[in-house]
DNA sequence: TAACATACATACATGGATGTACGTAAGAGC
DNA sequence: GCTCTTACGTACATCCATGTATGTATGTTA
């Protein structure tokens, strides 16, 4: 009911990020949202939808579900914002890289190699997490993820098309259709990535050689230099003190 | 398995399996808790463990909570229960196969294309769901999962290091370790098989050209011919009467 | 058919997580 | 300074799923 307030320690309202004494709102605002969006992307790709707890979400952002009820509706709108969030990184992170590919096997290498760099930090699973969770449900976040998901297939799907056209790609007479080539892709990218997440310089490479042998192509590792820059390192850990 | 002899009308108890005029105590109780398992399975690979309803897997299989109640203590026995039940059946169909194999490689990619008719199945989900939701938690699921997760890639493993000392996977100086190989085949098939799950017949040949290019190889399909037999049908519907 | 055990249903108790209402401190405009 | 609004914590209410206790009908054995 009371708060004291006397010991110096502690201002600036939350303390999950850096605390700065004289802090705007809108600037106190960003910083819990973003403390809580991380620590729920977080919980999400370990626990997945269900088993999360917000006040253990909260408490790991440095909050209280007080401030997290504060900032979204539920439980449901923070999994939608995290969604929008896990969708958006991605795409400025691998998504760029495909789009500057000179050629359409070059992109879609590029995107297994991009998607294994981008699992290696924790937040990986969130997308796969959630659309196992809600597969063939009717949920609003499911519906949301296989959005994405949708998205992501019909870009492959385009591209093994084009790259099936430009006899880049092998497609005899009983092949199967770019669609199902593309399902393939993408769940030999996923499955792959997860698996050897956490076992970096390998998973790259691995994960490339899995997504083109799916396609039917041999991976020449030389051919496409890997976008590994250094390894991520955002969201990996939450400043304490 | 089932065989109705007699005109009347559910009796024996629960109407979820077969009826039978005259069936003994261990006839039901065997029968109940096949189909309480099985509805388990189906309700586990959906919805996973933290989202199952004992209320719906007895209302589908038939019964209510006190029939589950009875043959099981509680969700985590029935859960162990399942588990087993999958592993077994794995073992049963896609391990004889793996063992009959003449060589390392062609073990590896036989392993593939079971995997891939294996998930045919509505259960398939059921030990990637376990797993993704118990990883890095000290719950006895998540170890039961584990423990067959482990045996399965100590196999793996066993069977790439024989193909490489057998030349038949190449293996240069700053290749991966076999047990990460292991990981990448692994989830390279578990992703594929989940992603491909109910578009055959084109499963098993994608599965086994993702798996082989995690290993490093081209898949030839004349090599080593399709072990799918009919796509599996158990499991699929229960009877609803 | 009398007694006992088993299979299963029904009703109740409990706990844990969500969501809501309310209270307090701190910024923002005057 | 005062007032309003925002950010957040605390306490309460509610719901839902599990687990347990009890009741009833059916097999089983004498």
């Amino acid at each position: 009911m009371d708060v004291r307030k006397s010991g110096g320690a502690d201002r600036s309202g939350g303390r999950g990020a850096a605390r700065q004494p004289r802090a705007t709102q809108a600037d106190r605002r960003a910083r819990t949202r973003a403390a809580l969006l991380e620590s729920a992307a977080r919980g999400l790709s370990r626990y997945g939808y269900g088993n999360l707890r917000l006040e253990q979400v909260a408490q790991d952002a440095g909050y209280t579900r007080g401030a997290l009820y504060h900032q979204f509706t539920g439980k449901q709108e923070l999994t939608l914002a995290v969604t929008e969030w896990v969708l958006d990184t991605w795409w400025q992170e691998v998504g760029v890289l495909v789009e500057r590919a000179p050629d359409p096997v070059a992109a879609l290498l590029t995107l297994a190699r991009g998607h294994a760099v981008y699992c290696r930090r924790d937040i990986a699973r969130v997308a796969m997490a959630l659309r196992l969770e809600f597969a063939g449900q009717d949920h609003p976040v499911g519906r949301a993820i296989e959005q994405g998901y949708r998205d992501l297939l019909d870009r492959c799907t385009a591209l093994i098309e084009a790259a099936r056209e430009g006899g880049a790609i092998p497609d005899g007479p009983d092949g199967p259709p770019a669609g199902t080539l593309a399902l393939a892709f993408v769940g030999a990218i996923e499955g792959t990535s997860i698996a050897l997440s956490g076992h970096a310089p390998h998973d790259a490479p691995l994960v490339a050689r899995a997504a083109a042998g799916a396609l039917g192509l041999t991976y020449d590792p030389g051919e496409h230099p890997a976008p590994d820059r250094t390894a991520h390192r955002r969201t990996t850990r939450r400043g304490t003190s």
